[in-house]
DNA sequence: ATTCCGTATTTCGTATGCGAAACACGATAT
DNA sequence: ATATCGTGTTTCGCATACGAAATACGGAAT
Protein backbone atom coordinates (compact mmCIF):
# COMPACT_ATOMS: atom_id res chain seq x y z
CA UNK A 1 0.00 0.00 0.00
CA UNK A 2 1.73 3.33 -0.85
CA UNK A 3 1.63 6.46 0.83
CA UNK A 4 -1.70 7.26 1.39
CA UNK A 5 -1.71 10.45 3.10
CA UNK A 6 -3.47 8.72 6.38
CA UNK A 7 -2.09 9.02 9.77
CA UNK A 8 -2.21 6.44 12.02
CA UNK A 9 -4.81 6.71 14.62
CA UNK A 10 -4.50 8.25 18.35
CA UNK A 11 -4.47 5.73 21.32
CA UNK A 12 -7.38 7.55 22.24
CA UNK A 13 -7.80 9.66 25.68
CA UNK A 14 -6.94 7.19 28.30
CA UNK A 15 -8.96 7.41 31.99
CA UNK A 16 -5.31 9.39 33.24
CA UNK A 17 -6.14 11.84 30.59
CA UNK A 18 -9.64 12.73 31.07
CA UNK A 19 -9.79 12.45 34.58
CA UNK A 20 -7.11 14.91 34.42
CA UNK A 21 -9.01 17.00 32.14
CA UNK A 22 -11.65 16.69 34.41
CA UNK A 23 -10.45 17.66 37.47
CA UNK A 24 -8.41 20.83 35.97
CA UNK A 25 -11.46 22.10 34.62
CA UNK A 26 -13.14 21.69 38.11
CA UNK A 27 -10.32 23.14 39.68
CA UNK A 28 -10.12 26.08 36.87
CA UNK A 29 -13.89 27.11 36.82
CA UNK A 30 -14.23 26.79 41.08
CA UNK A 31 -16.12 23.70 41.22
CA UNK A 32 -13.43 22.58 43.38
CA UNK A 33 -12.73 25.65 45.77
CA UNK A 34 -9.17 26.81 46.12
CA UNK A 35 -7.58 25.21 50.09
CA UNK A 36 -10.61 22.43 49.32
CA UNK A 37 -9.53 19.18 50.18
CA UNK A 38 -9.07 16.45 47.47
CA UNK A 39 -9.89 12.99 47.60
CA UNK A 40 -8.64 10.06 45.63
CA UNK A 41 -10.97 7.79 46.69
CA UNK A 42 -13.92 10.37 46.55
CA UNK A 43 -13.38 11.55 42.69
CA UNK A 44 -12.89 7.99 41.86
CA UNK A 45 -16.30 7.24 43.27
CA UNK A 46 -17.25 10.71 41.70
CA UNK A 47 -15.87 9.75 38.26
CA UNK A 48 -16.78 6.12 38.08
CA UNK A 49 -13.41 5.12 37.54
CA UNK A 50 -10.55 3.17 40.18
CA UNK A 51 -8.09 5.17 42.12
CA UNK A 52 -5.54 4.30 40.13
CA UNK A 53 -5.58 6.79 36.93
CA UNK A 54 -7.45 9.37 39.57
CA UNK A 55 -3.83 9.13 41.22
CA UNK A 56 -1.70 9.67 38.35
CA UNK A 57 -3.70 12.53 37.23
CA UNK A 58 -3.25 14.72 40.85
CA UNK A 59 0.41 13.62 40.40
CA UNK A 60 0.32 15.83 37.15
CA UNK A 61 -1.93 18.46 38.68
CA UNK A 62 0.87 18.79 41.26
CA UNK A 63 3.65 19.40 39.59
CA UNK A 64 1.82 21.64 38.30
CA UNK A 65 0.81 23.77 41.05
CA UNK A 66 -3.24 23.32 40.48
CA UNK A 67 -3.32 21.21 44.04
CA UNK A 68 -0.69 21.17 46.67
CA UNK A 69 0.47 18.36 49.09
CA UNK A 70 -1.22 18.37 52.42
CA UNK A 71 0.83 15.55 54.49
CA UNK A 72 -0.16 12.35 54.58
CA UNK A 73 -3.78 13.56 54.31
CA UNK A 74 -4.03 13.70 50.57
CA UNK A 75 -4.24 16.77 48.02
CA UNK A 76 -5.84 20.25 48.26
CA UNK A 77 -6.84 22.59 45.56
CA UNK A 78 -3.96 25.57 45.90
CA UNK A 79 -4.74 28.50 47.76
CA UNK A 80 -5.29 31.37 45.19
CA UNK A 81 -2.07 33.40 46.51
CA UNK A 82 -1.76 36.63 45.37
CA UNK A 83 1.90 36.24 45.36
CA UNK A 84 1.30 33.71 42.62
CA UNK A 85 -1.11 35.62 40.67
CA UNK A 86 1.57 38.83 41.01
CA UNK A 87 4.45 36.54 39.45
CA UNK A 88 2.04 35.79 36.55
CA UNK A 89 1.23 39.00 35.45
CA UNK A 90 4.65 39.88 35.70
CA UNK A 91 5.59 37.23 33.37
CA UNK A 92 2.96 37.62 30.80
CA UNK A 93 4.13 41.76 31.11
CA UNK A 94 7.74 40.05 29.18
CA UNK A 95 6.11 37.62 26.64
CA UNK A 96 2.96 39.24 26.22
CA UNK A 97 4.49 41.82 24.57
CA UNK A 98 6.64 39.85 22.39
CA UNK A 99 4.02 37.55 21.83
CA UNK A 100 1.83 40.62 20.31
CA UNK A 101 5.42 42.22 18.53
CA UNK A 102 6.48 38.82 16.98
CA UNK A 103 2.41 38.41 15.66
CA UNK A 104 2.40 41.87 14.30
CA UNK A 105 5.19 40.55 12.34
CA UNK A 106 4.28 37.54 10.95
CA UNK A 107 0.72 36.49 10.89
CA UNK A 108 -1.15 35.46 8.38
CA UNK A 109 -4.58 36.75 7.14
CA UNK A 110 -6.05 34.14 8.16
CA UNK A 111 -4.97 34.53 11.82
CA UNK A 112 -6.51 37.94 11.30
CA UNK A 113 -9.74 37.32 10.74
CA UNK A 114 -9.77 34.76 13.82
CA UNK A 115 -8.87 37.57 15.86
CA UNK A 116 -11.68 39.92 14.53
CA UNK A 117 -13.86 36.99 15.35
CA UNK A 118 -12.55 36.74 18.79
CA UNK A 119 -12.84 40.68 19.18
CA UNK A 120 -16.28 40.60 18.05
CA UNK A 121 -17.13 37.34 20.41
CA UNK A 122 -15.77 39.39 23.29
CA UNK A 123 -18.01 42.01 23.17
CA UNK A 124 -20.62 40.02 22.58
CA UNK A 125 -19.58 38.31 26.08
CA UNK A 126 -19.45 41.44 27.95
CA UNK A 127 -22.83 42.26 26.95
CA UNK A 128 -24.33 39.66 28.14
CA UNK A 129 -22.94 40.19 31.09
CA UNK A 130 -22.08 36.14 31.53
CA UNK A 131 -18.72 35.98 33.75
CA UNK A 132 -17.50 32.59 32.60
CA UNK A 133 -17.90 33.79 29.13
CA UNK A 134 -15.91 36.85 30.01
CA UNK A 135 -13.69 34.78 30.90
CA UNK A 136 -13.06 32.41 28.24
CA UNK A 137 -13.31 35.31 25.93
CA UNK A 138 -10.16 37.11 27.08
CA UNK A 139 -8.41 33.89 27.68
CA UNK A 140 -9.13 32.77 23.87
CA UNK A 141 -7.95 36.46 22.48
CA UNK A 142 -4.93 36.47 24.13
CA UNK A 143 -4.29 32.54 23.23
CA UNK A 144 -4.91 33.75 19.89
CA UNK A 145 -1.60 36.11 20.29
CA UNK A 146 0.69 33.53 21.47
CA UNK A 147 -0.95 31.53 18.69
CA UNK A 148 -0.38 33.92 15.98
CA UNK A 149 3.79 34.63 17.86
CA UNK A 150 4.13 31.56 15.97
CA UNK A 151 6.44 29.89 19.22
CA UNK A 152 4.18 26.81 20.15
CA UNK A 153 6.15 26.98 23.53
CA UNK A 154 4.83 30.11 23.82
CA UNK A 155 1.29 28.97 24.06
CA UNK A 156 1.99 26.04 26.38
CA UNK A 157 3.06 28.04 28.99
CA UNK A 158 0.58 30.91 28.74
CA UNK A 159 -1.73 28.20 28.11
CA UNK A 160 -0.39 26.70 31.88
CA UNK A 161 -0.63 30.43 33.57
CA UNK A 162 -4.09 31.23 32.13
CA UNK A 163 -5.32 28.38 34.09
CA UNK A 164 -3.78 29.45 36.83
CA UNK A 165 -5.87 33.27 36.15
CA UNK A 166 -8.81 31.71 35.30
CA UNK A 167 -9.03 30.66 38.62
CA UNK A 168 -8.30 33.63 40.08
CA UNK A 169 -10.88 36.24 37.75
CA UNK A 170 -13.46 33.99 38.40
CA UNK A 171 -12.64 34.57 42.39
CA UNK A 172 -12.63 38.23 41.73
CA UNK A 173 -15.75 38.52 39.23
CA UNK A 174 -18.20 36.85 41.47
CA UNK A 175 -17.67 40.01 43.42
CA UNK A 176 -16.35 42.92 42.08
CA UNK A 177 -17.40 44.43 38.30
CA UNK A 178 -15.12 43.75 35.33
CA UNK A 179 -13.22 46.30 34.02
CA UNK A 180 -15.15 47.40 30.46
CA UNK A 181 -12.24 48.86 29.29
CA UNK A 182 -10.80 45.38 28.69
CA UNK A 183 -11.78 45.13 25.12
CA UNK A 184 -10.99 48.65 23.99
CA UNK A 185 -7.51 47.85 25.32
CA UNK A 186 -7.88 44.25 23.21
CA UNK A 187 -9.25 46.25 20.40
CA UNK A 188 -6.13 48.78 20.06
CA UNK A 189 -4.07 45.80 20.53
CA UNK A 190 -5.56 44.07 17.45
CA UNK A 191 -5.23 46.84 15.38
CA UNK A 192 -1.61 47.41 15.94
CA UNK A 193 -1.28 43.63 14.63
CA UNK A 194 -2.83 44.18 11.95
CA UNK A 195 -0.95 47.14 11.11
CA UNK A 196 1.97 45.52 11.53
CA UNK A 197 3.33 47.61 14.08
CA UNK A 198 5.23 45.41 16.15
CA UNK A 199 6.54 48.13 18.36
CA UNK A 200 2.77 49.61 19.02
CA UNK A 201 1.67 45.97 19.62
CA UNK A 202 4.01 45.42 22.39
CA UNK A 203 3.99 48.33 23.97
CA UNK A 204 -0.15 48.08 24.21
CA UNK A 205 0.45 44.46 24.85
CA UNK A 206 2.48 45.63 27.81
CA UNK A 207 0.44 48.88 29.49
CA UNK A 208 -2.37 46.28 28.77
CA UNK A 209 -0.78 43.50 31.12
CA UNK A 210 0.38 46.06 33.22
CA UNK A 211 -3.08 47.54 33.61
CA UNK A 212 -5.24 43.99 34.30
CA UNK A 213 -2.53 43.45 36.97
CA UNK A 214 -2.82 46.01 38.82
CA UNK A 215 -6.69 45.59 38.88
CA UNK A 216 -5.89 42.00 40.31
CA UNK A 217 -3.55 41.70 42.08
CA UNK A 218 -4.75 43.73 44.50
CA UNK A 219 -8.11 41.88 44.75
CA UNK A 220 -6.85 38.77 46.04
CA UNK A 221 -6.45 39.06 49.87
CA UNK A 222 -2.93 39.37 51.02
CA UNK A 223 -3.25 35.47 52.75
CA UNK A 224 -5.55 33.19 52.29
CA UNK A 225 -6.36 33.06 56.32
CA UNK A 226 -3.13 30.27 55.29
CA UNK A 227 -4.60 28.05 58.39
CA UNK A 228 -7.25 26.47 55.99
CA UNK A 229 -7.95 22.96 57.53
CA UNK A 230 -4.38 22.69 57.67
CA UNK A 231 -4.12 19.53 59.97
CA UNK A 232 -0.34 19.49 62.00
CA UNK A 233 0.96 16.69 59.70
CA UNK A 234 4.72 15.83 58.95
CA UNK A 235 5.97 18.50 56.79
CA UNK A 236 9.03 20.76 56.27
CA UNK A 237 12.17 21.47 54.83
CA UNK A 238 10.37 22.62 51.76
CA UNK A 239 8.96 24.86 53.66
CA UNK A 240 12.39 26.90 53.11
CA UNK A 241 11.63 26.36 49.11
CA UNK A 242 11.81 29.76 48.03
CA UNK A 243 14.59 29.46 45.88
CA UNK A 244 14.69 26.05 45.41
CA UNK A 245 15.33 24.90 41.47
CA UNK A 246 13.41 22.05 41.69
CA UNK A 247 10.49 21.50 39.98
CA UNK A 248 8.98 18.54 41.99
CA UNK A 249 10.24 17.81 45.07
CA UNK A 250 12.56 18.97 47.56
CA UNK A 251 14.70 16.35 47.06
CA UNK A 252 15.74 15.60 51.11
CA UNK A 253 17.59 12.79 49.33
CA UNK A 254 16.98 9.34 50.93
CA UNK A 255 19.15 7.40 48.68
CA UNK A 256 18.67 8.30 45.06
CA UNK A 257 17.61 6.20 42.61
CA UNK A 258 19.99 5.97 39.28
CA UNK A 259 18.66 4.74 36.83
CA UNK B 1 3.55 23.44 73.26
CA UNK B 2 3.28 27.21 72.52
CA UNK B 3 4.53 28.58 68.65
CA UNK B 4 8.36 27.06 68.56
CA UNK B 5 9.72 28.04 64.81
CA UNK B 6 9.79 24.01 64.04
CA UNK B 7 7.75 23.42 60.97
CA UNK B 8 6.40 20.02 60.46
CA UNK B 9 8.11 17.30 58.90
CA UNK B 10 7.89 16.14 55.32
CA UNK B 11 6.59 13.05 54.44
CA UNK B 12 9.98 12.54 52.25
CA UNK B 13 10.56 11.67 48.99
CA UNK B 14 8.42 8.99 47.68
CA UNK B 15 9.49 6.38 45.35
CA UNK B 16 7.50 8.67 42.78
CA UNK B 17 9.64 11.83 43.31
CA UNK B 18 12.49 9.70 43.72
CA UNK B 19 11.67 7.84 40.22
CA UNK B 20 10.99 11.41 38.33
CA UNK B 21 14.47 12.80 39.60
CA UNK B 22 16.34 9.72 38.68
CA UNK B 23 14.65 9.52 35.08
CA UNK B 24 14.99 13.20 34.39
CA UNK B 25 18.51 13.41 35.04
CA UNK B 26 19.20 10.46 32.85
CA UNK B 27 17.34 11.78 30.07
CA UNK B 28 19.08 15.20 30.87
CA UNK B 29 22.57 14.17 31.13
CA UNK B 30 22.18 11.92 27.95
CA UNK B 31 22.14 8.83 29.57
CA UNK B 32 18.88 8.17 27.77
CA UNK B 33 19.27 9.28 24.25
CA UNK B 34 17.07 11.03 22.51
CA UNK B 35 14.66 9.32 20.15
CA UNK B 36 15.65 6.28 22.22
CA UNK B 37 12.59 4.00 23.49
CA UNK B 38 11.93 3.66 27.19
CA UNK B 39 10.38 1.08 28.97
CA UNK B 40 8.22 0.70 31.99
CA UNK B 41 9.27 -2.48 33.04
CA UNK B 42 12.96 -2.09 32.43
CA UNK B 43 13.38 1.21 34.37
CA UNK B 44 11.54 0.08 37.21
CA UNK B 45 14.06 -3.08 37.39
CA UNK B 46 16.81 -0.71 36.33
CA UNK B 47 15.27 1.13 39.72
CA UNK B 48 14.45 -2.07 41.78
CA UNK B 49 10.93 -0.96 42.47
CA UNK B 50 7.94 -1.83 40.63
CA UNK B 51 6.14 -0.36 37.49
CA UNK B 52 3.58 1.81 39.48
CA UNK B 53 5.82 4.74 40.54
CA UNK B 54 7.60 4.58 37.19
CA UNK B 55 4.92 4.84 35.25
CA UNK B 56 3.36 7.95 37.88
CA UNK B 57 6.77 9.52 37.19
CA UNK B 58 6.59 9.03 33.05
CA UNK B 59 3.42 10.65 33.19
CA UNK B 60 4.78 13.61 34.26
CA UNK B 61 8.00 13.53 32.44
CA UNK B 62 5.63 13.44 29.37
CA UNK B 63 3.03 16.00 30.77
CA UNK B 64 6.25 18.21 30.46
CA UNK B 65 7.75 16.94 27.55
CA UNK B 66 10.57 14.98 28.16
CA UNK B 67 9.35 12.08 26.98
CA UNK B 68 7.31 11.50 24.23
CA UNK B 69 3.92 9.12 23.64
CA UNK B 70 5.00 6.45 20.98
CA UNK B 71 1.68 4.57 20.46
CA UNK B 72 0.99 1.82 22.63
CA UNK B 73 4.45 0.73 22.41
CA UNK B 74 5.55 2.83 25.31
CA UNK B 75 6.95 6.23 25.12
CA UNK B 76 10.63 7.42 23.59
CA UNK B 77 12.88 10.28 24.76
CA UNK B 78 11.94 13.46 23.28
CA UNK B 79 14.18 13.68 20.44
CA UNK B 80 16.24 17.11 20.34
CA UNK B 81 14.24 19.66 18.13
CA UNK B 82 15.42 22.68 16.71
CA UNK B 83 12.67 23.97 16.51
CA UNK B 84 11.80 23.79 19.89
CA UNK B 85 15.14 24.94 20.97
CA UNK B 86 14.35 28.15 19.09
CA UNK B 87 11.29 28.56 20.64
CA UNK B 88 13.42 28.50 24.18
CA UNK B 89 15.96 30.68 23.21
CA UNK B 90 13.27 33.05 21.76
CA UNK B 91 11.27 32.18 25.50
CA UNK B 92 14.52 33.28 26.68
CA UNK B 93 15.40 36.80 25.39
CA UNK B 94 12.04 37.94 26.74
CA UNK B 95 12.56 36.41 30.04
CA UNK B 96 16.54 36.76 30.50
CA UNK B 97 16.01 40.26 30.04
CA UNK B 98 13.60 40.69 32.78
CA UNK B 99 15.04 38.76 34.99
CA UNK B 100 18.29 40.66 34.86
CA UNK B 101 16.56 43.95 34.69
CA UNK B 102 14.64 42.87 38.11
CA UNK B 103 17.85 41.69 39.44
CA UNK B 104 19.86 44.90 38.72
CA UNK B 105 17.27 46.13 41.00
CA UNK B 106 16.35 44.04 43.49
CA UNK B 107 18.92 42.07 44.73
CA UNK B 108 20.82 41.36 48.04
CA UNK B 109 24.67 41.61 48.88
CA UNK B 110 24.34 38.20 49.85
CA UNK B 111 22.79 37.49 46.33
CA UNK B 112 25.60 39.46 44.72
CA UNK B 113 28.33 37.55 45.91
CA UNK B 114 27.06 34.04 45.39
CA UNK B 115 26.75 35.51 41.99
CA UNK B 116 30.54 35.93 42.22
CA UNK B 117 30.91 32.74 43.02
CA UNK B 118 29.36 31.60 40.04
CA UNK B 119 31.32 33.48 37.93
CA UNK B 120 34.63 32.34 39.82
CA UNK B 121 33.46 28.65 39.52
CA UNK B 122 32.14 28.89 35.41
CA UNK B 123 35.76 30.39 34.95
CA UNK B 124 37.21 27.49 36.52
CA UNK B 125 34.99 24.84 34.78
CA UNK B 126 36.49 26.28 31.40
CA UNK B 127 39.70 25.78 32.78
CA UNK B 128 39.26 22.33 33.27
CA UNK B 129 37.08 21.74 30.04
CA UNK B 130 34.83 19.21 31.58
CA UNK B 131 31.58 19.63 29.15
CA UNK B 132 29.35 18.86 31.99
CA UNK B 133 30.83 21.13 34.76
CA UNK B 134 30.41 23.79 32.18
CA UNK B 135 26.96 23.00 31.51
CA UNK B 136 25.99 22.56 34.77
CA UNK B 137 27.97 26.38 35.97
CA UNK B 138 26.41 27.80 33.05
CA UNK B 139 22.92 26.78 33.85
CA UNK B 140 23.50 28.03 37.90
CA UNK B 141 24.37 31.25 36.64
CA UNK B 142 21.08 32.13 34.55
CA UNK B 143 19.16 30.13 37.45
CA UNK B 144 20.86 32.57 40.09
CA UNK B 145 19.62 35.86 37.84
CA UNK B 146 15.69 34.52 38.20
CA UNK B 147 16.05 33.65 41.41
CA UNK B 148 17.73 37.05 42.29
CA UNK B 149 14.83 38.70 40.52
CA UNK B 150 12.44 37.78 42.96
CA UNK B 151 9.77 36.01 41.05
CA UNK B 152 9.52 32.53 41.96
CA UNK B 153 7.61 31.44 39.04
CA UNK B 154 10.44 32.46 36.78
CA UNK B 155 12.79 30.35 38.92
CA UNK B 156 10.47 27.29 37.97
CA UNK B 157 9.67 27.92 34.85
CA UNK B 158 13.29 28.45 33.85
CA UNK B 159 14.52 25.73 35.12
CA UNK B 160 12.33 23.34 33.39
CA UNK B 161 13.58 24.92 29.83
CA UNK B 162 17.10 24.89 31.17
CA UNK B 163 16.44 21.13 31.62
CA UNK B 164 15.89 20.82 27.66
CA UNK B 165 18.81 22.99 27.03
CA UNK B 166 20.86 21.08 29.19
CA UNK B 167 20.02 17.57 27.14
CA UNK B 168 21.02 19.78 23.37
CA UNK B 169 24.17 21.60 25.05
CA UNK B 170 25.43 18.22 25.76
CA UNK B 171 24.83 16.83 22.72
CA UNK B 172 26.09 19.54 21.10
CA UNK B 173 29.27 20.50 22.94
CA UNK B 174 30.37 16.81 22.53
CA UNK B 175 31.14 17.64 18.69
CA UNK B 176 31.87 21.44 18.58
CA UNK B 177 34.32 23.38 20.70
CA UNK B 178 32.37 25.94 23.29
CA UNK B 179 31.96 29.28 22.90
CA UNK B 180 34.93 30.95 25.57
CA UNK B 181 33.01 34.21 25.34
CA UNK B 182 30.28 32.93 27.37
CA UNK B 183 31.70 33.76 31.17
CA UNK B 184 32.82 36.97 29.29
CA UNK B 185 29.31 38.05 28.90
CA UNK B 186 28.31 36.73 31.85
CA UNK B 187 30.84 38.73 33.33
CA UNK B 188 29.75 41.77 32.19
CA UNK B 189 25.75 40.99 33.08
CA UNK B 190 26.95 39.95 36.50
CA UNK B 191 28.84 44.03 36.63
CA UNK B 192 25.44 45.50 35.02
CA UNK B 193 23.86 44.16 37.91
CA UNK B 194 26.28 44.65 40.79
CA UNK B 195 26.04 48.45 39.39
CA UNK B 196 22.53 48.45 39.77
CA UNK B 197 21.73 49.61 36.04
CA UNK B 198 18.61 47.54 34.75
CA UNK B 199 18.83 49.35 31.29
CA UNK B 200 22.49 47.87 30.97
CA UNK B 201 21.57 44.42 32.63
CA UNK B 202 18.60 44.12 30.76
CA UNK B 203 20.58 44.60 27.12
CA UNK B 204 23.22 42.57 28.04
CA UNK B 205 20.93 39.71 28.86
CA UNK B 206 19.01 40.03 25.52
CA UNK B 207 22.47 39.73 23.82
CA UNK B 208 23.71 36.79 25.68
CA UNK B 209 20.90 34.96 25.29
CA UNK B 210 20.79 35.98 21.20
CA UNK B 211 24.43 34.70 21.10
CA UNK B 212 23.92 31.77 22.53
CA UNK B 213 20.75 31.51 20.46
CA UNK B 214 22.65 31.87 17.51
CA UNK B 215 25.48 29.21 17.49
CA UNK B 216 23.54 26.64 19.19
CA UNK B 217 20.02 26.61 17.11
CA UNK B 218 22.16 26.09 14.10
CA UNK B 219 24.54 23.16 15.38
CA UNK B 220 20.59 21.11 15.58
CA UNK B 221 19.97 19.07 12.60
CA UNK B 222 17.15 20.30 10.88
CA UNK B 223 14.95 17.12 11.54
CA UNK B 224 16.62 14.54 14.14
CA UNK B 225 16.16 12.04 11.44
CA UNK B 226 12.37 11.64 12.15
CA UNK B 227 11.66 7.76 11.76
CA UNK B 228 13.88 6.83 14.81
CA UNK B 229 12.44 3.72 15.33
CA UNK B 230 9.59 5.01 15.05
CA UNK B 231 6.70 2.16 14.64
CA UNK B 232 3.64 2.35 12.45
CA UNK B 233 1.29 2.18 15.33
CA UNK B 234 -1.59 4.45 15.54
CA UNK B 235 -1.41 8.08 15.68
CA UNK B 236 -2.72 10.92 14.69
CA UNK B 237 -5.47 13.80 14.96
CA UNK B 238 -3.00 14.97 17.55
CA UNK B 239 -0.45 15.13 14.31
CA UNK B 240 -1.91 18.48 13.46
CA UNK B 241 -1.23 20.16 16.99
CA UNK B 242 0.95 22.96 16.19
CA UNK B 243 -1.16 25.31 17.41
CA UNK B 244 -3.06 23.53 20.00
CA UNK B 245 -3.79 24.82 23.53
CA UNK B 246 -4.20 22.20 25.47
CA UNK B 247 -1.46 21.13 27.46
CA UNK B 248 -2.07 17.40 27.97
CA UNK B 249 -4.04 15.53 25.77
CA UNK B 250 -5.88 16.18 22.13
CA UNK B 251 -9.08 15.86 23.87
CA UNK B 252 -10.30 13.67 21.29
CA UNK B 253 -12.81 13.02 23.65
CA UNK B 254 -15.08 9.75 23.77
CA UNK B 255 -17.16 10.97 26.93
CA UNK B 256 -16.17 13.92 28.98
CA UNK B 257 -15.61 12.67 32.30
CA UNK B 258 -17.09 14.81 34.86
CA UNK B 259 -16.41 15.63 38.10
C1' DA C 1 11.34 -17.22 -2.99
C1' DT C 2 7.82 -14.16 -1.61
C1' DT C 3 3.53 -12.99 0.43
C1' DC C 4 -0.02 -13.58 3.71
C1' DC C 5 -2.04 -15.05 7.83
C1' DG C 6 -2.45 -16.88 12.61
C1' DT C 7 -0.35 -17.28 16.97
C1' DA C 8 2.87 -15.98 20.71
C1' DT C 9 4.96 -12.10 22.93
C1' DT C 10 5.38 -7.60 24.53
C1' DT C 11 3.75 -3.78 27.06
C1' DC C 12 0.78 -0.75 28.62
C1' DG C 13 -3.63 0.80 31.22
C1' DT C 14 -6.58 -0.22 34.88
C1' DA C 15 -8.26 -2.58 39.00
C1' DT C 16 -7.47 -4.52 43.37
C1' DG C 17 -4.88 -5.86 47.60
C1' DC C 18 -1.89 -4.82 51.42
C1' DG C 19 0.68 -2.26 54.80
C1' DA C 20 2.05 2.12 56.96
C1' DA C 21 1.24 6.35 58.99
C1' DA C 22 -1.47 9.92 60.79
C1' DC C 23 -5.85 11.57 62.63
C1' DA C 24 -10.07 11.08 65.66
C1' DC C 25 -12.19 9.61 69.48
C1' DG C 26 -13.09 7.58 73.71
C1' DA C 27 -11.47 5.59 78.10
C1' DT C 28 -8.61 6.05 82.10
C1' DA C 29 -5.82 8.24 85.57
C1' DT C 30 -4.80 12.30 88.19
C1' DA D 1 -12.50 18.62 85.02
C1' DT D 2 -8.33 18.02 82.47
C1' DA D 3 -4.60 15.71 80.57
C1' DT D 4 -2.77 11.32 78.63
C1' DC D 5 -2.86 7.17 76.38
C1' DG D 6 -4.60 3.42 73.36
C1' DT D 7 -7.55 1.86 69.67
C1' DG D 8 -10.20 2.31 65.31
C1' DT D 9 -10.58 4.73 60.98
C1' DT D 10 -9.00 7.07 57.11
C1' DT D 11 -6.15 7.49 53.20
C1' DC D 12 -2.39 7.16 50.71
C1' DG D 13 1.81 4.70 48.42
C1' DC D 14 3.34 0.72 46.36
C1' DA D 15 2.97 -4.01 44.57
C1' DT D 16 0.63 -7.33 41.99
C1' DA D 17 -2.89 -9.22 38.83
C1' DC D 18 -5.53 -9.08 34.67
C1' DG D 19 -7.07 -7.80 30.09
C1' DA D 20 -6.56 -5.36 25.67
C1' DA D 21 -4.07 -4.13 21.79
C1' DA D 22 -0.25 -4.00 18.92
C1' DT D 23 3.98 -6.08 17.25
C1' DA D 24 6.95 -9.98 15.87
C1' DC D 25 7.62 -14.24 14.08
C1' DG D 26 7.02 -18.62 11.87
C1' DG D 27 4.53 -21.57 8.79
C1' DA D 28 1.52 -22.23 4.80
C1' DA D 29 0.01 -20.99 0.24
C1' DT D 30 1.10 -19.12 -4.27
Amino acid sequence: MPNTSLESLSPGPTLIERAYEAILAAICDGRLEPGQRVNQDELAARLHISRQPVGQALSILKSQGFVRDNGRRGLLVAPLEREMIRSIYQLREALDAMAASLAAERCSPVDLTEGRRILAEGRKAVESSSVDEMIATDMRFHMWIYSASGNPLLVETMNHYWNHLRRAMGEILRHRPSRRKVWMEHESVLRAIIEQDAKAAAALALAHAKDAALSMVESIPAKTSESTALPRTRRAAGASAGKRAASLPPAVARRKLVV
